[in-house]
DNA sequence: GGAATGTATGCTGTAGGCAGTCGACGACAA
DNA sequence: TTGTCGTCGACTGCCTACAGCATACATTCC
């Protein structure tokens, strides 16, 4: 939902050999070519990449410090399988969360900021009446963001996106579910905080991402088949020979 | 103010050799030992601790995603330095966040937790009448992280956990300002979870925190010369040679 | 026939080592 | 004296190699 944008204390510059590893990797799991609950084995990824395994390995560490990767000593990295249940948690803590920033964007209004915002919503409702799901989603994450930023605290930025990324999966299908309703929430939000009616704001925002909850929801209990994170495979099965 | 508790996805259990030199390089900061912006020089870590370089690098690699450490590409490691602003804005969000879980906890209400919570405020008042700075620490620590427990959110339970050590250094002179004040708050908290009033618990708990907010920010005021992240130096002075 | 044990194998965890790179220091010129 | 360039040292980033371990399969015993 938000745009990908570091955490508070990672990496600066991305210029190592183990970063690029680490996007690729990151890429790998968001397309879905690496299943949640699957195993990654180092030696494959590292001559998959065309590297040694050492930065496979940092990159994995690195990994498992935003969630997408889980460790577990002696057995190496999982892509990290959230459960519904999790899911729901995480998206009702981006609801505190975007909530929040929205409160604290009406406080901190700004003209120049308001007008970007408007920029972001138009396009997101051309997308959206065009049915271009794709530049729909770009723009709501843009807008999201956007009005993170505004909040001025850049823990509450960090962390949201944080808790966004982390839900991960699904995001299109979600936004395919609401639509039109989806940019007048954002046009009636804006509009709050360019009066700074910080209460409005709020809780617009809190109503607006709570819908976005329910239709993940829905969306997963139509998909239940969607669910289950793979078994933990260690070995290939043996070849036959001899 | 929460007691260590692993982030939602990280390692099970702590049986790797990276995993003690986490916790020593960990133990190093929190004591002080390392200050805010040390460069961590890993041959020194390792010579120190009797390791290799590479599981020094790996508990870097981990620490950084705990926001201990910051990762600069081809610097290396340095101890996280978190600014007065930094500051104040994590223990802003986690007002927010604990507000949450006291509204959560008062709508989960349940009989043993409240017995729970009450002879951890008891132990904290006698703590702090007695004078007992740890203690009262220790107290404050378990029954905040009792409450967020009791929010049923595991999710909401790690972030807390992880937006408050973060915050870290100078607890105890917090706990130290406040005393007796701020248990009658607890208790007043828990009467509200015990009788299920949400809006009550969450205003108790986030007029509470931001309490702790303010004392936080007094204290740095008046210590100012606590804050300096110590410039950073890659090199020792040269040696004094020929 | 089923269960316990032995064995093989693939994987991770760690060590050691080499090359590249960044920053500091010193020399030289203006 | 001040600014710029070249050199040097140290540290990181990465690779290779080895040891330990956990799992799965095969064998043996009951």
């Amino acid at each position: 939902m938000l745009a990908n944008q570091g955490s508070t204390a990672k990496i600066v510059r991305p210029t190592t050999l183990r970063e690029s590893v680490l996007e690729r990797i990151l890429e790998l799991i968001i397309i879905g070519s690496l299943k949640p609950g699957q195993h990654l084995v180092e030696n494959e990824l590292a001559d998959n990449l065309g590297v040694s395994r050492q930065p496979v390995r940092e990159a994995l560490q690195l990994l498992s410090g935003e969630g997408w990767v889980d460790l577990r000593p002696g057995h190496g990295a999982y892509v990290h399988a959230p459960t519904v249940e999790e899911a729901d948690q995480l998206l009702a803590v981006r609801t505190l969360l975007e909530a929040e920033s929205a409160r604290l964007a009406a406080r901190n209004t700004d003209k120049r900021d308001i007008s970007a915002l408007r920029d972001i919503c138009m396009r997101g409702l051309a997308a959206c009446l065009a049915d271009d799901v794709d530049a729909a989603v770009v723009a709501n994450s843009e807008l999201h963001t956007a009005v993170v930023n505004m909040s001025g605290n850049r823990v509450l930025a960090d962390l949201t996106s944080q808790v966004a990324r982390r839900v991960r999966w699904y995001h299109t299908p979600v936004a395919r579910h609401r639509g039109k309703a989806s940019w007048e929430e954002h046009a009636a939000l804006i509009d709050a905080i360019e009066s700074g009616e910080e209460d409005v704001a709020a809780d617009i925002m809190r109503r607006h991402t709570e819908h976005t909850r329910q239709s993940y929801l829905e969306s997963r209990a139509q998909h239940p088949e969607e669910e289950p994170p793979a078994p933990i495979r260690r070995r290939r099965p043996r070849a036959v020979s001899s």
